[in-house]
DNA sequence: ATAGGGTTAG
C-alpha cells in the first residue's frame, strides 16, 4: 500500500484502491480529464500507478489511460514501469522504456533502471538483462546504489554469480543493503561458504541481513546451519520477524523435525508475530511434510487469507499423505473461492487422482489445464498421467501416452512407467522403460535398481547379475541412504551402514531383537538376490543396514510407548524395508510414519497407508 | 513525486 502514501494528496485519486471497479475507475478518469487534471504529469503518474499497483488486473486500463496522454514525463513512465515490474506481465515494462528512449525530450533516469533491472530479474531475461545493464552504464548510472543492488539481485536470479561478483567488486563502499544482496546472491547460487564469510565480515547486520543468511542456508539444504544461525540471531538479541520464521520453518520442513517445527509455531504465537499468508503457508507445509496433516489443516482453516501457495501446499500435503479425495475436495473449494490454480496446483490434483485411482477424472483435469485455465502442461504433468495409468495397471495406455507426448519424454515419464512395471511385474515393458531411462540418465541408479528388482521377481538371476555388472562398469553409484529421526527436539541422522552414533551399541542390540521377533512371527529375511538392491557388501546383513531400520530401532529405544516414530528418508523406501516396517508396526504395536522422497507411509497394525503403491 | 537487500507450494 506504499503507493497510497503519495497519492493521498489528491482526494479523488486517493479513493482508488484494490476494490475500485473498472467502471468506477472510468468515472474517475472522465472526471479528472474534464477538470484538466491529467495534464499534470504528477497527477497522471499517481493515477496510473494507483490503478496498476492496487490491482494488477487493472494494468490494461492504466495502459490505456497512459496511451491517451500526450506527453507523459519520466516520472509517469517510471511509475508504470514499476507497476509492470511487480505484475505478472513484467515484459510490458519494455514498451514504456522504449517510449522513454524514443522521445527526444525524455531520457531514462536511475529510477527507470532500478525498476527495469527488477523486470529483467522477474523475467529471467538472460539476454535482455545484460543489455539493460549496458544501457544503464551508457547513461552513467552504474554507481547508483539502488541500481547496483538491483543488478546483484538480477544476476543472482539469472544464475550468473560471476556477474554478481563483478558488480559487487565495482561498488566502492558497499552499504548494508548491497552487502545483504550479495550474501543472498551467493547463498542462492550455491556458494554459501562465501556468503557466510561476507556475512561475518559485515560491520553491522540488521534483521534482513540475518534473514538473508538464514534463508540462504535453508534454501541450499543446510537446514541445521539455518537453525543454528537462528539461535545465534536470538542470542545476539536481533529482532526476529515473520520472514525469519518462514526460513526457520522451511528448515524444519526439510529435516522433518516436527518438534522443532512445533516450537517455531509456538514462538510465532508467543512473540505475536503476524500470521501472514506466507508464514501460514510455511506452517502448513511444515506440518504436512512432518506427517501431521490434521494440524496442517487446522492452520489452513485458521488463516484469514489464502493464496495459490496456501491452497497448493495443503493440497500437496493431502496428496502426499494419501488423502486423495480430500485433496480433490480442497481443490473444488479453492476454485469456489476464486483462487486461480496454477501448474503447481495441478501436480497435486493429478497425484491425488493417481492415489485414488481416478484415471478418467485425472485425464479430464489434465485436459482442463489448457482448455479452462490456459496453463500449458509441463513435463511433470505428463509424468503424472503416466503414473495415473501405470498405477491403475493400464501399462500399455501409459506407454501409448508417452509415445504421444508433444515433447521428448523425460526420465520422470519413463521412471513412472518403470515403477508401474515393477508393481505389476511386467518384465518386457520394464526393460524398455529402464533402457530409455538409462539412455536419458546414464547414472540413474534408480533405473538399474528397479530393473534388477523386476528380473529378480521373475527369478531371472542371470539378468540380475548382468544389471549389476553394467552398473559397475559405468560407475553408477547409489546415493547413500540417509534417515533422520527427531528425539526430544534433537535431530539424529543415520547413513547406510553408519555406526558412528553414540548409542550404536544399544541400537545394534535393538536391531537384533527386531530380527529375532520378526523371525518368531514367521518373517523370512529376504536374502535372495531380490535384495540385490545393489547396495554392494550389505546383502548378508541387509536387514540391519538400511538407514531407516537403524533409525526405527533408535526410535524404539528412545521414544516412549505410544509415541509414533517419525522418519524422514532421502530415498524411496525399498521393498524389504517396507515389509519389515509393516511388521514392526504390528509386533511392537507402534505407529511408524516414514516420509520418503516422494510420499508418506503411515504404518500401523501391520499395514501401510500406501497399500503397496509408491 | 517513483527506488535497492530477507519470506511460501511441484
Amino acid at each position: 500500500m506504499s503507493s497510497l502514501r503519495c497519492i493521498a494528496k489528491h482526494p479523488t485519486i486517493s479513493l482508488v484502491d484494490s476494490s475500485t471497479s473498472l467502471r468506477e475507475l472510468k468515472q474517475i478518469h472522465t472526471q479528472l480529464l474534464a477538470n484538466g487534471l491529467l495534464n499534470d504529469p504528477l497527477l497522471l503518474g499517481q493515477f496510473v500507478a494507483a490503478i496498476a499497483l492496487n490491482n494488477p488486473s487493472n494494468l490494461d486500463y492504466s495502459n490505456q489511460v497512459l496511451d491517451r496522454c500526450e506527453n507523459p514525463n519520466v516520472f509517469t513512465l517510471n511509475s508504470i514501469i514499476r507497476a509492470h515490474s511487480k505484475s505478472s506481465t513484467p515484459q510490458r515494462s519494455f514498451h514504456f522504456y522504449n517510449k522513454i528512449q524514443s522521445a527526444a525530450h525524455l531520457s531514462p533516469d536511475n529510477y527507470t533502471f532500478t525498476f527495469l533491472v527488477r523486470t529483467c530479474a522477474q523475467l529471467l531475461a538472460r539476454e535482455t538483462g545484460p543489455s539493460v545493464h549496458a544501457d544503464l552504464m551508457k547513461h552513467g548510472f552504474e554507481h547508483d546504489p539502488h541500481v547496483q543492488s538491483g543488478l546483484i539481485y538480477m544476476y543472482a536470479e539469472l544464475g550468473c554469480l560471476d556477474s554478481c561478483h563483478r558488480v559487487f567488486a565495482g561498488v566502492s563502499k558497499p552499504d548494508l543493503v548491497c552487502q545483504t544482496a550479495m550474501v543472498s546472491a551467493c547463498a542462492k547460487s550455491g556458494d554459501v561458504v562465501f556468503a557466510r564469510e561476507l556475512f561475518d565480515k559485515m560491520p553491522q547486520r540488521d534483521p534482513i541481513a540475518w534473514n538473508a543468511m538464514i534463508s540462504g542456508y535453508a534454501q541450499c539444504g543446510q537446514s541445521r546451519e539455518a537453525l543454528n544461525l537462528f539461535y545465534l540471531m536470538q542470542l545476539e538479541g536481533v529482532k526476529v520477524n515473520e520472514a525469519s520464521m518462514v526460513s526457520v520453518l522451511s528448515a524444519c520442513t526439510h529435516l522433518g523435525a516436527l518438534d522443532q517445527g512445533k516450537w517455531a509455531h509456538a514462538y510465532v504465537e508467543r512473540n505475536k508475530l503476524r500470521m501472514t499468508v506466507t508464514l501460514g503457508t510455511a506452517l502448513i507445509d511444515m506440518y504436512a511434510k512432518c506427517g501431521n496433516m490434521n494440524k496442517a489443516m487446522e492452520v489452513f482453516w485458521g488463516l484469514k487469507e489464502r493464496n495459490v501457495y496456501t491452497w497448493s501446499s495443503a493440497m500437496n500435503g493431502l496428496a502426499m499423505n494419501g488423502a486423495g479425495e480430500k485433496c480433490l475436495e480442497i481443490f473444488s473449494l479453492m476454485k469456489q473461492d476464486g483462487v486461480q490454480p496454477n501448474e503447481v496446483t495441478f501436480v497435486s490434483v493429478l497425484r491425488a487422482c493417481s492415489v485414488v485411482g481416478l484415471v478418467e477424472e485425472g485425464h479430464e483435469h489434465f485436459e482442463s489445464m489448457r482448455k479452462v485455465y490456459g496453463l500449458e502442461p509441463q513435463l511433470e504433468h505428463y509424468g503424472c498421467i503416466v503414473d495415473l495409468y501405470g498405477r491403475a495397471g493400464r501399462l500399455y495406455e501409459a506407454l501409448n501416452f508417452i509415445d504421444n507426448m508433444p515433447m521428448k519424454p523425460h526420465a520422470g515419464a519413463w521412471g513412472a512407467l518403470l515403477n508401474a512395471c515393477r508393481i505389476y511385474r511386467n518384465t518386457e515393458l520394464g526393460e524398455l522403460a529402464s533402457r530409455k531411462l538409462v539412455e536419458l540418465e546414464a547414472k540413474n541408479h534408480g533405473a538399474y535398481v528397479l530393473l534388477s528388482n523386476i528380473y529378480a521377481d521373475s527369478k531371472n538371476w542371470d539378468s540380475v547379475s548382468n544389471v549389476r555388472r553394467i552398473m559397475k562398469s559405468k560407475g553408477v553409484k547409489k546415493l547413500p541412504g540417509c534417515s533422520v529421526i527427531e528425539v526430544d527436539g534433537e535431530v539424529h541422522e543415520f547413513f547406510v551402514g553408519d555406526k558412528s552414533h553414540l548409542r550404536y551399541g544399544e541400537i545394534e542390540a535393538m536391531l537384533g531383537e527386531i530380527s529375532r521377533r520378526l523371525k518368531l512371527s514367521g518373517y523370512v529375511a529376504n536374502t535372495n538376490p531380490v535384495l540385490f538392491d545393489i547396495e554392494e557388501e550389505e546383502k548378508e546383513d541387509a536387514l540391519c543396514k538400511h538407514s531407516e531400520k537403524v533409525a526405527i530401532a533408535f526410535g524404539l529405544i528412545t521414544l516412549r510407548e505410544g509415541v509414533p516414530i517419525r522418519i524422514v528418508k532421502n530415498l524411496r523406501v525399498c521393498w524389504d524395508c517396507h515389509d519389515v516396517t509393516k511388521m514392526i508396526s504390528k509386533i511392537f504395536n507402534r505407529e511408524i510414519i516414514v516420509r520418503d522422497r516422494n510420499r508418506f507411509h503411515h504404518f500401523k497394525d501391520g499395514e501401510c497407508s500406501c497399500k503397496g503403491y509408491w
